[in-house]
DNA sequence: CAAACGTATGTATGTATGTGCATATATCTA
DNA sequence: TAGATATATGCACATACATACATACGTTTG
């Protein structure tokens, strides 16, 4: 048996790995540490962001749980911490693409409509 | 070949998905839609938040292609889109259980450590 | 130990998000 | 058509978030 406080608290920590996934900057390091680890700057620079900001990004995944950090002399090195997170953008990104699929389709079914 | 400029569109797209899933109540909600569409009321009820907020985050999930609305009479009938969503919150679910399991064996060997 | 390099963080700022309350809008029914 | 029911939304407000800039901190190397 569960109390209801802490299932409201399981919740909300999923909510929280949720909203670790919710900014493209987020999305574009996940799958770029997904081919390889890398350090900070590495990833500022392949994603072109700021370095203070890609450190706080990887500060808010690694707080999530998303990804872990290991010093190697002077630069971090951050780690993917779990492909399940892969499988479940990948998943969300299937859904997106079906979404603009069926937007297209009636895009083009309009315009062959106005066309006749 | 994709445009830069598309791709950047397509990652804030998948973005906002993910930032659709990132509230705890927007979570319940999903899981209870995914269970038996509802109407407005009925989830606001079920899951304890006012009239307003329910439709708030309904409208929310409905722009981000995760439910669906449909009119019935009076009320306004929601369902879930895309099983792939549970798929999805579901595996982001069993990364948080496993944290929180490494979390939890830890201390346990923390304390075993202090007591001896 | 000093300089160089890589990373984290304090501060300030603009923007986005969630909420309640009151009210507008839509639908059904008498 | 008036009243009841269900849903959406304008407004105000508090809070959270993302960012740049400057700077502090940690590590290596000369």
């Amino acid at each position: 048996m569960i109390s209801p406080k802490l299932s409201q608290e399981v919740t909300r920590l999923h909510a929280e790995i949720c909203s670790g996934l919710a900014d493209p900057r987020r999305i574009l390091i996940i799958y770029a540490l997904s081919e390889q680890s890398r350090n900070v700057s590495e990833i500022a620079n392949e994603i072109e962001i700021s370095q203070s900001a890609a450190s706080r990004h990887l500060t808010i995944l690694r707080e999530r749980g998303i990804v872990s950090a290991n010093r190697a002399g002077q630069s971090v090195v951050y780690k993917l911490q779990d492909k399940r997170i892969i499988q479940a953008l990948d998943l969300l990104r299937a859904v997106l693409a079906d979404k603009l699929k069926s937007q297209a389709d009636l895009a083009n079914s309009a315009s062959e409509a106005f066309s006749n």
